[in-house]
Formats: structure tokens, sequence, C-alpha cells
DNA sequence: TAAGGGCTGATTTTT
DNA sequence: TCAGCCCTTA
């Protein structure tokens, strides 16, 4: 319950200070969670202030809604439903939907991805009949993002700019940000951006949410950036009612605009502060401790700062030596094993990693030894072609202003509306002036000079009668209806590719996962699981209950602690990467990036490089170890050097298959299979089972998996998880 | 219009 | 290695 005598002094003070802006410097495990949540309950109980006058910004979803949990434990009696908690895109876009007919849109609006945005620049740069060669999409869709964090126009920077390749770069600029609107769509900058603008053109709004919102607190302040600043200024410059919580030894995200003066000049923009050091680590062993302080204590610029703990010493940290990535890969794996069942379960573990193309590796040896692990991030499930696709449906059902993604579905399933048709409906949307999705019932009547009029119509009449049920259908109905529509069951299973059974199975997950989010909110629809989807972070699609391994970036591992931690690939070049060892500022981002890595870990750190990497499945280079081990003192390490013969994953050597005790692998026990069932296998992955011989767990079943693999299992040894229905 | 084959360039990190 | 792009062919 809530008591504040389970803080120490500081983290009591950083509670309790209330009446001007508080800047609380929160080292790594230092409980800064815990001051959050209880400055929350304070806020409620000994303040009086209402949850809903509360702002609290987190740095995932899955934070968001931990704090939450963590609130409504202290303080039972309290609705923290009514809290305003979440990412600060999640809060603007809560915002937007309320506030964006004001500036010409539509509540309706889509949020576009990265991937959206790009396809966007592609087009206003063949719209402007440039060389994709000379003005390609991803820098220049990198370059915008850039310049709007930066909150610049393309006015400002067509003046500011030099030459003819900036103006011509301002007008796409330019042109990109009309179409978004056109299309009823913001990208993630704009999420941030928009409300700045409606709260200067529209004091009042400003007034509203400043009123509403009486107590703003931001955690992981480290990584905000400049519109982040704006934004939170904005709500607090007022009544300085705000409480900010970083480590600038943190701060990892200054490629994305994240700006460490922010929390540097806290006082500045805030005016007079109280400032809150909490140097008392809970989490690690000293050693840990000592040798995340020995490397950070090398970049210049931080402020001065050591953490300590009352733990034990603790293990020292264990350096692997390996000839190459695949060996380093069954190192790991062996250093696993090894512990496994003597003092920790896999979910115990964490794989951190530099650069997302390392996991794969790893992947293949783990897959080999049968070791359940999860891949936090990578190639997302929504990234996928046939789940963009589908969500595209809904998308412009949603809003059919959206001209990305009618693009894209136009002519998915193919109904023969191919290029030459899409250009002449553009030329007729241009011409007329209208929306393009407005262009289709034009050009389907006779005489428009388009050939295709029966597809177009009958496109036309299909999106038609599905928004006819937008409003009263549920949207897991909706997204059932559509596919049978769409027909897609017969289209990916009767494909030659022999991807179509994965494809499919996607498309069934997907469906699962609307009826959850129905289940969970019934008084949502469609588009607000939109919405969600393109907010969710990594993290929030992790699930941590698993028992496997998890494996992530560095970056993305930021916030979460684990018992034991890897660190893979420390090697010059990889980590710190090439690029970012040329330039002093860059290199001591890499090496927080290293120190965040570090100080996850509760009891014991790995830290592991190979002699050779081989990159693009090229030829294998040398490579020297990171610079980063070489920072911490030798007293603190234990290394290990790998006998030099041995080849890992190698047929000829075949090893022991490990079998995970009966208790280390939850098995859902599917009691009755069918025929044309799809089911997901630890080891081969998704399958359809093709025949099904005798009944219960005894049957044998004839599964083909992706890939074209077919196997013949016993129900009750397969440890098969059923893929729901849809 | 659709589909398949061959070529090329990419790996930082993410909402 | 591999995904995305362009080109060819049916």
């Amino acid at each position: 319950m809530f008591n504040l005598e389970k803080l120490n002094a500081k983290q009591r003070e950083a509670v309790t200070t209330l009446g001007g802006p508080v800047l609380v410097f929160a080292g790594a495990g230092s409980g800064k969670t815990r001051v959050l949540t209880y400055k929350i309950a304070y806020l409620v109980t000994e303040v009086g202030l209402p949850p809903e006058n509360i702002l609290a910004v987190t740095f995932t979803n899955k934070a968001a809604s931990e704090m939450k949990e963590r609130v409504q434990h202290l303080l039972p009696e309290i609705d923290t439903g009514r809290m305003n908690v979440g990412t600060f895109h999640s809060i603007s876009a809560r915002l937007l939907r309320r506030e964006i007919h004001r500036i010409g849109y539509t509540p309706d609006f889509t949020i576009y991805d990265q991937a959206d945005s790009r396809l966007l620049v592609k087009q206003v740069i063949n719209g402007f009949s440039l060389d994709l060669k000379q003005y390609d999409p991803g820098s220049i869709q990198t370059l915008i993002s850039r310049l709007k964090n930066n909150l610049e126009s393309p006015d400002s920077f067509r003046e500011a700019g030099s030459g003819y390749r900036d103006k011509i770069i301002g007008n796409i600029f330019q042109q990109y940000q009309e179409t978004l609107k056109e299309n009823n769509a913001v990208d993630f900058d704009d999420l941030l951006l928009l409300p700045l603008l409606i709260f200067e053109k529209f004091p009042e709004r400003r007034q509203v949410y400043q009123q509403q919102f009486q107590y703003v607190l931001v955690d992981e302040y480290q990584d905000t950036n400049r519109p982040q600043f704006e934004f939170v200024h904005a709500l607090s410059s007022e009544h300085r009612e705000i409480c900010v919580v970083g480590d600038d030894d943190q701060s990892i995200y200054g490629w994305r605009g994240a700006d460490i003066r922010n929390i540097l000049d806290f006082e500045d923009a805030f005016g007079e502060s109280k400032l809150i050091k909490l140097e008392q680590n809970y989490r690690s062993t000293k050693t840990i401790l000592e040798a995340a302080h020995a490397v950070i204590t090398k970049n210049v610029h931080r402020k001065e700062k050591k953490l300590w703990t009352e733990n034990s010493d603790g293990r020292k940290i264990t350096v692997l030596e390996n000839n190459s990535e695949r060996h380093e890969a069954g190192t790991l794996v062996s250093a696993l094993r090894w512990n496994d069942g003597r003092e920790y379960k896999l979910s115990d573990y964490v794989v951190l990693y530099r650069t997302n193309a390392q996991s794969r590796p790893l992947e293949d040896e783990f897959r080999k030894s049968g070791i359940p692990y999860i891949i936090v991030g990578g190639v997302k499930f929504y990234d996928r072609k046939e789940i963009k696709d589908v969500l595209a449906y809904l998308r412009v059902l949603v809003n059919p202003l959206d001209s990305i993604s009618l693009e894209r579905i136009i002519n998915f399933p193919p109904r023969k509306l191919g290029r030459t048709t899409i250009d002449r409906l553009k030329a007729l949307a241009a011409d007329e002036n209208i929306p393009l999705y407005e262009a289709i019932p034009k050009a389907a009547k006779a005489g428009a000079g388009i050939r295709q009029q029966k597809a177009l119509a009958g496109f036309y009449h299909l999106m038609k009668d599905l928004r006819k049920r937008l409003q009263e259908c549920t949207a897991d109905d909706l997204i059932r209806l559509l596919i049978e529509r769409l027909e897609l069951e017969n289209y990916y299973l009767e494909q030659a590719a022999n991807d179509g059974v994965e494809r499919w199975s996607n498309i069934i997950e997907l469906v699962s996962s609307v009826s959850e989010f129905q289940e969970n909110n019934p008084e949502k629809g469609i588009k607000e699981f939109l919405e969600e989807v393109s907010l969710l972070t990594d993290i929030d699609r992790w699930n941590d209950s698993t028992r496997a391994v998890t494996m992530m970036t560095l970056h993305s591992v930021k916030g979460l602690e684990f018992p034991v931690v890897f660190i893979v690939g420390l090697e010059e070049g990889l980590f710190p990467l090439q690029r970012s060892s040329e330039d002093d500022k860059e290199l001591e981002e890499e090496r927080r990036l290293f120190y965040v890595g570090i100080t996850r870990a509760r009891e014991k750190v790995y830290l592991s490089y190979a002699r050779t990497r081989r990159r693009y499945g090229g030829e294998a280079l040398e490579m020297m170890p990171s610079q980063f081990i070489g920072d911490i003192p030798a007293e603190l390490l234990d290394i290990r050097m790998t006998r030099t013969s041995r080849r890992f994953s190698d047929e000829r050597n075949p090893r022991k298959v490990y079998l995970p005790k009966p208790s280390a692998v939850k098995s859902t026990k599917v009691t009755q299979i069918n025929e044309g069932e799809f089911v997901f296998h630890k080891l081969f992955g998704k399958g359809r089972v093709v025949e099904v011989r005798g009944s219960g767990e005894e049957a044998k079943l004839t599964i083909a998996f992706t890939g074209g693999v077919v196997k013949k299992l016993i129900a009750k040894y397969a440890n098969l998880r059923r893929l729901s229905k849809y």
C-alpha cells in the first residue's frame, strides 16, 4: 500500500517536492519508476488532485500500463483509467482526434508510418519528374523528418538553403506536407507538431489543456526532442507543476533528434527548479556498477555522478572470445545451457546487439539447438506485406482520402487495375481536382476514356458496401467480412509461391488480434485499432511471460532489466559502429548505449565478440575487440578464450540435442486437431495440417510448414500451438 | 496486365 | 544474404 516510508530519503524528496519544477536525475536502477508511481499516488491522496488532471508521459505503452497498474495497486480505490498516461505519440494522437478539425483535417485521419511516408515522398518526387536516383526517397524522407523535428518549415529551409538542390528539396517537403493534408493523414512527426500548431493558433485550446493537466510528469526526459519539449513546455510553463525524470548517461536517441540539452538546460527553460539526484542503485551487483562507471566516465560531456549499491560484489563479467559470428552463436547457446535449470530460467536472459541484422546467425543456432527465443523488433508483423495490404483496406474504409493506402489495394488482390489504369485515374482526379477515391466512380462511367470500367465499378461497389457496414459492425466482424469478400483464403492458398500458407496464417493472426482488441475494448472500433497498431512500440508487442530467451537491440532494451545480460558483437566497427567512432559526440552516444546495456543486468553480464565476421554473406572480415571491453578494469573480467579449432554449427560435429524439461516449455495442449488447421511448432514455425491419422494425443499429423518443409509428427510430442481460427 | 527472373545495393539505432 | 526494382514474356 501507499507508504512513503518505503522510499529512501532522496526518492521521498522527489515524490513530495511540489510548488515548482522538479528535475530528477535518476541513475540506472535507482527506482525512478517507483518515484513516478509514488508521486502520482501522492498527488492524488495528499494533494487531492483528481486522476484525470494528471499527465504522465512514458517511453512505451507497456510502461504506461505498468505505471497505471502500480498506481492502482497503491491506491485500489481510485479509477486509474481516468489518468492520462501514455507515450508522447499516443497522447498527441488522442488530443488530435479531438482538436484536429480546427486545422482542416477530420478526426478520421490516418497515421502514416515510415514506409507510408517514404512512399508519399516517392510519389511527390515522381510528380515533379525528378530522377529517383538523384533524389532518393528514403534519404529525403529522413531529411524532412529531421527538419520537422527542428521545427523548420519548407519556407525556412528554402531560405536558409544555399543551392538549387535545397530549393528542390524544399519544394518536395512542401508538396509532401500538402499531400499529407489532402490525404487526411499525419506522419509520426506531425503527431507532435500539429498539437503545437493548434496551441499557437488557438491559445484558448492551449489553456484548456493547461488546466486539464495540472501536473505533468515525464519519464526518460533525456530522450525528448524539440517538439516534445515544446509540447511539455506549452502545457506546464504557466502553472510550473512539472516533474521530469531522466539520466543524461542514458541518452541514446540523439540521431532521432533527442536533445540532451533539454535535460541539461531544464532550469533555463522552466525557471527555478529543484534538482534531485538518485544515486543508490537497487538493481545490480557492485561489479556491474563498477564496470559501467569505468566506461561511462570516458565521456567528457556528462553531469558528474556515481551510482552506488548495497548489493553484493557478484560474479565477474565474462568475456567470450570467438572465431566467427556462428561460433559466437554457438558459445552463447552453450553458456545458456550451462546455466539453464541451475540458477536461471530462459526468460531471465536477454541477448543484446547493436544492429538488427545480427540476430540472424543467433536465430539459426537457437533454432538448431531447440532453445525457444523471442525477437523484439526486427522485421515486424505489422510491416509484412499481407498485413499492410489488409490494414490498408481498413484504413481506406475509415478514411477514403488516404490515397497511399488506396493505391495499395486498388489492384490487390489483382483485379486487372494495373499501372495504366491507375495513372489515368490519377490524371482524372487531378483534372477535376477531386480525391482519388471519388475519381473511381467517375472513371467507371462510360465516356471517361478508361477501359477497365467493370473492374473499377466492382472495386467501388465493394468499398461502398463495406463502408456501409463500418458503423454497424464490430471491428472483428468487419475484418472477417472483408477477408471473405476478397476471397483471400483462396488467393493465398492457391498461390504457386510457397509462402502462401505463411501469409494466410499471418492474416489469421491479424484477425485474432482484432478480435482480442475488440474483446478488451468493446466500446472501441476499427479506427482505434488502427491507431493502436501504428503507435505500438516494439516492446509493446513483446510478450515477456513466455518461457524463452529474449533478443533485441540495445536501443529497445532501455528501461528494462534482466538477471543475465549478453552483449554480442563487441567489435570495433560494429559496436561502436565505424561511422560513429569517427566523431567524438557520436562515440559518446555509442558508449552510453553500452552503458545502458550493462546496467540492465541484475546479476551477471557476458560480453562477446568474434575475431572474424561476415557481412552480407560475403567474405569474413578480421575484427578487433571493442574498445568498450578494454575500458573495463581487468580485475572485473573473466576472459574465456575459446579453442580456436572448433567449428560450431558443423554437420560433421553433431552435438547433443537439447530437450527442454517439461516445465521449461509450457505447451498449450492441443487436444483434437483437424485437417486444414493452422498450427505453430517451436522448431518448424507455422504450418498447415494436411493429414490426420488417429485421434487425440496419439494422432499422427502430417504438417506442411512454411518454406515447403513437410513433417509427420505425433500430436502428443509435437507441442503444437493452434493458431486461432478466424 | 501478371508473373517470374535477374540485377543491385544495403545494415545503424525507432515512434 | 536478400529484398526491392526493372525488364521481359505470355
